[in-house]
DNA sequence: TTAGGTTCTTGTCATTTGGCAAGTGTTCCT
DNA sequence: AGGAACACTTGCCAAATGACAAGAACCTAA
């Protein structure tokens, strides 16, 4: 499918009440570069100031490091998804943050002149914008309230019945830090799931 | 301290790149309404949507409920914030929510309505709007960083160091219940922490 | 003042999770 | 084919946390 069809897709659902035109899109796909990335590619170093990748198709992952240098997930992502750290773009402060890709994967890569240039010139997508912006947040507050008032198997369970082709492209261990968790306890987890059934 | 000069200096910490002029300002004060709300009021309840306090001055908790009917908190508020459901109020969906002042707090309680008014006539406050939400962002992204990384020791010393006016008008086990453990646990925690000083 | 309610603490024991090390299976490279 | 590297599993024991119940401290209202 082509993906100027997939990004008028996406923005007649997220901002139904306020569509836009073809002609419109036509200037937005002017303005902002289809990237495809592949497979291992990263679209965010540590380091660097982060960039606003609109992923519509593929799967990515971001990570970080805690203090005593271990590998820490914070971030599956599945298109459609604004792969960004918040913090870096709009503050164009250095991220903590590295994302990359764990499938091929392709969307569009826009800079925050892009952005604003587009957002000056068509409240349509400007309220796009916005209602992704909102998106990220609520998936934030789900996945900390996860992390509150779920046991481990639980949030391990919500995570696979809810995305359950992004985890068969993520690694075990990757899965265990994104849900806080050490791979031994998760394997333990999964052994048990496998028991009940 | 008058409540619009700290608006003022609000809204120029957190777009200082378009920083508003006083006409503007006044614009913006004749739009929304400074609404204070005392100790025990509730700015959402379970079932409505939800508006957004633009709170400048006091303390909020917001709180709901899982499966086994046990009262769980989401989110403690120190103002400057923005107290919202963000899916509720942009989606107009009832909010699943509670949020309730745990101090005297002193604000601006805007409608949707209001918001959209003032963010299609200025950019300025647009800009503003953005930021807010952006920082919103951050914070629940921090928030579930913490979960994933930190042990329930650590994310209570960082809660305490951060907002340590905040805690102090908490109640333990609502404490407890937005760190994910039980107010045994955090009991326990607490003279730990002690004894080790 | 007393009685009742609420909050926080503590003790005991069960469950969950972590740390470490060994073992299995797979992939990839030469 | 051989070997190294990596991913995942498993066993063993220690540490962290939960569940439940009792007690301490405090506030409130009759």
């Amino acid at each position: 499918m082509e993906l100027k069809l997939i990004l008028a897709g996406l923005m007649k659902k997220m901002s139904p009440q306020m569509p836009v035109t073809d002609e419109q899109l036509q200037r937005i796909l002017e303005v902002i570069d289809e990237v495809p990335v592949t497979k291992g590619e990263f679209v965010l170093r540590q380091g660097k100031v982060s960039n606003y990748y609109l992923l519509l198709n593929g799967y990515m992952r971001g990570y970080t490091f805690d203090e005593q240098g271990n590998e820490v997930t914070t971030n599956f992502f599945a298109g459609p998804r604004a792969v960004l750290d918040a913090a870096s773009f709009f503050g164009r402060l250095p991220s903590a943050e590295n994302i990359v890709a764990i499938s091929d994967c392709r969307g569009y890569l826009l800079t925050l002149e892009q952005l604003n240039k587009l957002f000056h010139e068509m409240p349509e997508f400007r309220e796009f914008g916005r209602a992704i912006l909102v998106r990220e947040l609520v998936i934030a507050q789900e996945q900390k309230l996860a992390h509150i008032n779920l046991s481990a198997e639980d949030r391990y369970k919500q995570l696979v019945e809810r995305d359950t082709e992004l985890m068969q492209h993520a690694q075990l261990r990757h899965i265990a830090s994104f849900l806080g968790v050490t791979d031994t306890s998760l394997s333990r987890i999964r052994r048990e799931l496998a028991n009940k059934k």
